[in-house]
DNA sequence: TTTTGAGTTGTTCGA
DNA sequence: GTCGAACAACTCAAA
C-alpha cells in the first residue's frame, strides 16, 4: 500500500469494480488520509472504454450498486451517482468541490488501463493527486512474469508460482466515513441499468448481488459445497460450484478473502478435501491468469493469440446462431445450458464447455460470436475470462488444445447429467422423456414421443447437425490450417 | 545454446 | 463393458 504521509482534507474514492467495504485498499487509504470523502460512482455508458457492459451485467450493478450505497450509509458515507465520461466528471467534480487526491483500485481492461493513464496526467495538470491500489486480484501482473521479465504463456507454469503466495492482511470495513455534504449526483435509477422490459425476474430469483450477499454465497460454497468440489463442479444439476464469479467480478468480495477462507477450511481436511481445496484454487488462478494474459496481450477479446488462427474459415448461419442462441439445437444439454443462460444470467462451468464446443466446433460459428453472446448475457461477464476461455475451447489460445478435443453433447450430458435432471429443469418440455432417451431423443421411437405427449421435431428439435458429421468437418478444417 | 519434458476439463476405436 | 492407445505437431519453460 502506499504511504500516505500527506493529509487531504477532501479527497474521491473512485468506486468502479471494488463494490465492496470490506478488504478494498483504495478505501481504507482515503479513509486514512482524507478528512473528508465523496464516494462516486461514474457511468459511462457510450464508453471511455470499450466493452460497456451488456444487459446482464447491467441488471447485476444496479443492485449491487444499490447494496453498496445502502452499505456506505450505514457508516456515514454517501454514494454519489453522475453519469458521463470520467474525465470531464472528474474535473468537474474536483474544481466543484476542491478535492485534493482521487483513490481507486486498479482494473486490468487495456481501455481502461489507458483511460486512467490519462486521467491521472490530466489530474496532475490540476494539481490532483492520483492514489491507485492493487484490490482486485492475488497479485499484480506486472509482478508474475519469469524471471526474465516476459510473460507466461502457459498456464502450469504462471500458477507454479503461486505455491507460497503470501498476502497482506486483510482490511476492515472503515467504521466511520465522512461525507461531504451536499455533493451533487444523480440517482441510481436514472442511470437506466435496469432493463426496460422485465426479463430479469429468472435472475431475480437466483442471486442477490452485494456484498453481503458475495459472503453468504462463499459462506454456503464452504459449508455444502467445497469439500467435494473436486468432482461435485462437473454435475450441473448438484450445487457443487461456488457461484462466486458475478460476486468477483465486481469486486463484491475481495478474491485475497476468498484464497484465505478456502486456504484455512483446507486445513481441517482429510486427503479429499484437500484436494478439493486444491482445485477451487485452481481456478481462482485462472482468474488471475487471464487477467495476466489480458495485460499483456491486449487484442485478446479481438484476435487469437495463435497468429495461425488468423483468416479461419467460420460459417457465417443466422439460424444456426438463432438455435443455439435460444436453446433449439436439438441437443438437450447444449440447449439446457443456453436456457439457463437466458433464464439466470449464468451457466454452469461444465454446460460453458460444452454449449462453447458445440458453437466453435460443430457449428463451426466464431468464438468471436460466442463470446459476444455471453457478454451480453451473463451476470459475470468479464472481458479478461470470456475472451480468454472462448480462445481455450476453439484452441487459438495460449494453451496447447489438441485439435481433437470435441466434445460430444451426448456423452457429456449422460456422463454428467445421468439422469437428467439438469436437462429436464431447462427444457421442460423433455421433463417425461426416459432417463435412457434424454441426451438423444431424436433416438427415441415415435411411441416414446408420444407418451412423453411430444410432435418429434415440432415440440423438441432434431439435431441442427449431425455431431458425428461435424466432428468430421471440423478435425479437416483445422488440419488444414 | 541446446535439450528435454510437458501441456485443464476429450473421443473413438479396437482388443 | 472396460481399457489403453491413437489422435499432430508445436510451443513453452526451465535446466
Amino acid at each position: 500500500m502506499h504511504p500516505l504521509s500527506m493529509k487531504y482534507k477532501t479527497g474521491i474514492v473512485w468506486l468502479r469494480r471494488d463494490l465492496r467495504l470490506k478488504d478494498n485498499p483504495a478505501l481504507t487509504a482515503a479513509v486514512e488520509s482524507c478528512e473528508r470523502l465523496i464516494l462516486l460512482y461514474i457511468w459511462s455508458p457510450d464508453g471511455d472504454a470499450e466493452w460497456s457492459p451488456g444487459g446482464a451485467s447491467r441488471y447485476w450493478l444496479h443492485h449491487s450498486l444499490a447494496a453498496l450505497q445502502t452499505a456506505l450509509a450505514q457508516v456515514g458515507g454517501e454514494l454519489v451517482f453522475r453519469r458521463g465520461a470520467a474525465d470531464a466528471v472528474l474535473s468537474e467534480l474536483v474544481r466543484s468541490t476542491h478535492a485534493a487526491a482521487v483513490f481507486v483500485n486498479r482494473l486490468y481492461e487495456p481501455g481502461v488501463v489507458a483511460r486512467d493513464a490519462q486521467l491521472q496526467k490530466h489530474l496532475a495538470r490540476d494539481g490532483v493527486a492520483w492514489h491507485d491500489f492493487a484490490g482486485h486480484l492475488l497479485k499484480e501482473p506486472r509482478n508474475s512474469v519469469k524471471a526474465d521479465g516476459s510473460p507466461y504463456q502457459v498456464y502450469s507454469a504462471f500458477a507454479r508460482q503461486y505455491a507460497d503466495l503470501s498476502l497482506d492482511p486483510e482490511l476492515a470495513a472503515p467504521a466511520q466515513i465522512q461525507a461531504v455534504p451536499g455533493v451533487v449526483g444523480d440517482s441510481l435509477d436514472s442511470l437506466n441499468l435496469r432493463p426496460p422490459v422485465d426479463w430479469a425476474a429468472g435472475i431475480a430469483e437466483a442471486w442477490q448481488p452485494g456484498e453481503n450477499g458475495a459472503q453468504h454465497a462463499l459462506d454456503t460454497f464452504i459449508t455444502r459445497g467445497l469439500a467435494a468440489y473436486g468432482t461435485g463442479r462437473d454435475f450441473p444439476a448438484k450445487n457443487g460450484v461456488s457461484r462466486l464469479s458475478p460476486h468477483l467480478h465486481f469486486g463484491e468480495i475481495s478474491v485475497r478473502h476468498v484464497w484465505r477462507q478456502v486456504s484455512g477450511f483446507e486445513a481441517a481436511q482429510g486427503a479429499a478435501g484437500r484436494e478439493s481445496a486444491r482445485v477451487f484454487r485452481n481456478e481462482l488462478l485462472w482468474r488471475e491468469f487471464s487477467h495476466h494474459l489480458l495485460t499483456f496481450y491486449p487484442a485478446m477479446p479481438t484476435q487469437p493469440l495463435k497468429p495461425k488462427f488468423h483468416g479461419f474459415p467460420w460459417e457465417h448461419s443466422e439460424e444456426w446462431l438463432m438455435a443455439w442462441q435460444k436453446g433449439r439445437t436439438g441437443y438437450p444439454i447444449v440447449d439446457a445450458g443456453m436456457r439457463q443462460l437466458w433464464q439466470t444470467g449464468w451457466m454452469h462451468n461444465r454446460v460453458r464447455m460444452i454449449v462453447a464446443s458445440f458453437l466453435v466446433k460443430d457449428l463451426r460459428i466464431s468464438w468471436q460470436t460466442g463470446q459476444e453472446w455471453f457478454w451480453d448475457t451473463l451476470v459475470d461477464a468479464d472481458l479478461a475470462q470470456n475472451a480468454m476461455n472462448w480462445q481455450w475451447v476453439a484452441g487459438c489460445g495460449a494453451d496447447a488444445a489438441p485439435y481433437f478435443r470435441i466434445f460430444n453433447p451426448v456423452l457429456q450430458g449422460r456422463k454428467f447429467d445421468p439422469d437428467g435432471s439438469y436437462v429436464r429443469q431447462y427444457v421442460p418440455e423433455l421433463a417425461n422423456m426416459p432417463a435412457r432417451w434424454i441426451h438423444a431423443p431424436w433416438e427415441a421411437p415415435a411411441e416414446v414421443w408420444k407418451g412423453c405427449g411430444l410432435r418429434r421435431g415440432v415440440d423438441y428439435p432434431l439435431p441442427v447437425v449431425d455431431h458425428s458429421a461435424a466432428r468430421k468437418g471440423a478435425l479437416e478444417a483445422y488440419s488444414r490450417m
